[in-house]
DNA sequence: TAAAAATACTCCATAGGTATTTTAT
DNA sequence: ATAAAATACCTATGGAGTATTTTTA
């Protein structure tokens, strides 16, 4: 279970397709379509339905949804947490790059 | 954000060292060691205070521990939350390998 | 000096990029 | 024919292993 490839997921959710997704992330279409093919593999279940120019969860991919959604949060607050004790207080905590 | 890099950094508070944990953890010493010290680097922060013999949390360790639970927590619902959906009714969740 | 951690290196797996092919409208 | 997804290939980065060096009790 790769964090990226959580993270690659949710976009794809958002934009109905890989293609815009990519554009959103800054990445090539090529790189987020491996990214998500490996997810499914990992997982052994498809988390989309690619029908033609429309891409949408199907039921497996509506059951990572919350879980994926967690463990994208634990990690920023993972950073945060540990970036709060670190910097001298009273400088609002950081939350800032990935 | 690596999950491994998360998943190796439990076992060394559980084992109190580096060496013990790797022993654990059926891997090398010197790959948990730059695991570590991966994750220290990426979060800015020492993680362990290496006195000697000891390997004993610092404050920035302390406060990575919650949220790394999280992740790691949530990286095991996600698989399990897939394989209920996939799996025949019936057949209890499927709880295994990492 | 003995046990643990860190470092240097090597090898292999994986992510991302470019180019191309497949598929569905 | 067009737009999106998948695949093939290449390169670079990171993980894990072996061997060695540093550190400290």
């Amino acid at each position: 279970m790769e964090i990226r490839r959580l993270r690659r997921f949710m976009p794809v959710i958002t934009h109905c397709g890989i293609t815009a997704a990519a554009r959103a992330e800054l990445i090539v279409e090529s790189a987020l379509s491996t990214s998500v093919r490996d997810l499914e593999r990992e997982l052994g279940a498809d988390l989309f339905e690619r029908t033609g120019r429309r891409v949408v969860l199907t039921e497996s991919g509506r059951a990572l949804l919350p879980s994926a959604r967690t463990v994208l949060v634990g990690t920023d607050a993972a950073r945060d947490a540990v970036a709060a004790v670190s910097a001298p207080a009273g400088c609002g905590s950081a939350r800032s790059r990935r």
